[in-house]
This record gives structure tokens, C-alpha cells and sequence, in this order.
DNA sequence: CAGGTTTTGGACAGATCAATACAAAACAGG
DNA sequence: CCTGTTTTGTATTGATCTGTCCAAAACCTG
């Protein structure tokens, strides 16, 4: 009986993440998100409820997608750890380059949210923490395949190399909004699975 | 023959980088600024002309006293290549602890503003260009004495390498701030010599 | 101590912010 | 085709934002 939505609630998402992605939270304002979506202001609110709201469901979208398709590469066991890795490294560094404006990357949404947002929004800081987590554990995972298959030769933990290889994968991200090309990028992910 | 002013423009300076190194740019209103200065608006705009340029002035005074003194750390000629940057990771590292809240770090202005506002921003993003490259030129040079002197083996070259520190140590950065405790920090910074 | 200049405080301007109110439009079921 | 429910567009709220205005206070110099 109620008269159906004219819209897709998960491709106004989808927009509505890209808006955040690109300009951050703070920077977003509701009309932004209305002219990305092509919503009317009561549409977004009607559905999402209010601006955080919204943010909030567009991180956990995002984890969903990116950290979903990522781990998929870190737990496949047909490669090699290494491989694993390096296809995790190549995807991050595919995904910088075809998101580029002016010669700058986009980012990564989490990370933008860990800078910009941790600090005061506890609920945003949880969602991160909690998407960090899987990352962690799929990263310590494959280590630990590498160092038995003697593929990894670093004595450190996994659970370090792990904590390691999130912190190269930030900073890539960030040199990517800095402007590094992808040359650079390259590099600065293939020394870091030296490291291992 | 003018009224001096009652404050220390410098000393305000400092409050108002502060204010903007931990809340971002967005998030600090000018009102803010006043409560952190203690300096009424008149006083700012007719000082700093405008929050934009405030901020401006800000960044360039985070550059100058911090990577100044970081790059001090490595150009000490009395040490080896390998004691220097371990060095700058202990100074970057005490840093983040002694500047916690809430259990988390707040990161490092220029990162910070990387991922805020480089994107829109082409002034800031110059500037922390230009911080950068100064880091990135000393750690060249220090990774090039490291290699000369054997201490370094890597095989990559000392601008790969001195890439990659600087992205270790953003994503340093972003691990602070995400709520990495010290060991870990520190871990992901030996981890990153260890590479060299 | 007086004149000229600057700083300072507080009120204010105009824009923009997130969010709401409300009525008209659009749909499903009977 | 009508009734009831939901969505949608528009106008508007009240708060907050950056920046300005202006007069009074404060200071230095002569």
C-alpha cells in the first residue's frame, strides 16, 4: 500500500560514500549529498536519517566492498603468500590510480576517516577499528604461510609483520593523495615486502 | 606612535596550530581559535587576515619547528646512517606518545593535512610538497651514506628507499592515530629499518 | 599631557549549515 | 476509482559559520 521509493537506496549509498571518500566528512554538506545522489533533501533523510547516519552506513559499505575484495586476495590458497601480497599491493595501487584527480589520489576512506574523524567520533573510530581488525588478522594469516613455506624470512612476528604491512599500506595511501606517482608507489610497496 | 598589541603573536601562532593539528581544518572554527589564542577576533583577523591564511601560516610553522628538528636527527654527521634514522623513528614516535588523548595520537599536521585538504586546497598542498621534499632529500642522503658504509644492503635505490621511509612514517602516523600502542609503533618503525 | 595611530571588544552582517514541517503528488490495495 | 500510506519538493527553522564594522580604550611620540 505505501507508495514505493523512486530510487535505489544502495546506489544513492554508493554516492554518497564517493562524496565522503572524495571530500571527507566535514567538508560534505547535506546539498552536496543531495546533488551526488540526486535525492531530494526528505529522500536522504526520510532514508538514511541524518547526515552521520549516513556517513556511518557509507563506511561500513565501503569496508564491505574494498576489505571484502582485498581479503578475498589475501585468503586465496591457491597462490603463494608472497603472491598474495604482492596481488594485495598491485590492487591498492590499481585502485590509487584509477581513482586519480589532478594527479592525486582519492585516498582510502578509512584512513581519510582515521585522520579526520577518529579523534571525536567514537562511532566512526569503532567501524574503523573493527575493519582494521580483519585486515590484521587475514595480513597475520598469510605471514604466517609465508614464514613456514620459507617464503618470509623476517624473524618477527607475524602479528607484527602484520601491524607492518597496514602502516605501509596507510602511507601509500597517503603518498597517493600526495601525488606520487605510480612508479613510486611501486617501489615503496615492493621494499616493504622485502621486509618480510 | 601605535598601540602595541597585548599578546605574542608567535606564542598565538603555536595555539592556533595546535588547534588546527589536532581538530583538522574543517572542524576548527574561528571561534575556536579564539578560545585556544585567548585573542579576541578583532585581534586575529586584524593579525592573520583570515582563517585560510591563519592556517597557512600554521603549517609553515609546524614544518619549521618539527622538520627542522627531525632533520637535524639525520644530518648529525657524528652518527651512523643507521642510529640517524632510527633517531628520527624515536623522536617521531615519543612524539605521538607524549601527544596522546583518549589513547590515541594526533598525528602529524602536514599528514593530516595531506588527506584533508591537499585535494582542494593547491596552497596547502604546496606547502607540504615543499615540506616533503626536504625530508625526502635528507633521507636520501643519509640512506646513501648508509650504503656506502655497508650498514644499508638494500639494493634499491636511496630515492626508493627514502619513498618508502616517508611513507612508513605516515602511515606511523595513521597507526597513532587509529590507537597503536608504543610497541607496536615501535615494532612497525624496526621493522621498516630492518628493510634497509 | 595631548594627538595620532593601532588594538580591542562586542555587536552585527550575510551566508551556509543540518534538520524539520507540511502539503501535494504518487502509488498500492480494496 | 477511492482510501490510506509513503515519498517527495519546497519553504523554513534555528543554529553556526566566517568575516566586518565601529566606537572606545590603550599606547607611543612629540
Amino acid at each position: 500500500m505505501p507508495r514505493p521509493k523512486e530510487f535505489d537506496e544502495e546506489q544513492a549509498l554508493d554516492a554518497a560514500m564517493r562524496t565522503f571518500w572524495v571530500n571527507g566528512y566535514e567538508a560534505t554538506s547535506t546539498e552536496d549529498l543531495c546533488r551526488a545522489t540526486g535525492l531530494g533533501r526528505s529522500s536522504i533523510y526520510n532514508t538514511f536519517s541524518s547526515k552521520h547516519e549516513l556517513f556511518k552506513r557509507s563506511l561500513v559499505r565501503y569496508t564491505e566492498l574494498m576489505t571484502t575484495n582485498q581479503l578475498a586476495l589475501l585468503d586465496d590458497e591457491t597462490r603463494t603468500a608472497r603472491d598474495r601480497v604482492h596481488a594485495l599491493f598491485d590492487a591498492i595501487i590499481a585502485g590509487e590510480v584509477e581513482n586519480r584527480r589532478d594527479e592525486r589520489g582519492i585516498g582510502c576512506l578509512t584512513v581519510n576517516t582515521t585522520v579526520e574523524l577518529a579523534a571525536r567520533d567514537p562511532e566512526a573510530a569503532a567501524l574503523v577499528a573493527r575493519d582494521q581488525q580483519r585486515r590484521l588478522d587475514s595480513l597475520e594469516a598469510v605471514i604466517r604461510v609465508g614464514q613456514r613455506d620459507g617464503q618470509f624470512t623476517s624473524r618477527r612476528s607475524p602479528a607484527e609483520l602484520a601491524r607492518f604491512l597496514n602502516a605501509v599500506i596507510a602511507g601509500l595511501r597517503v603518498a597517493g593523495q600526495g601525488g606520487a606517482d605510480i612508479p613510486t608507489l611501486k617501489a615503496i610497496a615492493d621494499t616493504a615486502l622485502e621486509a618480510l
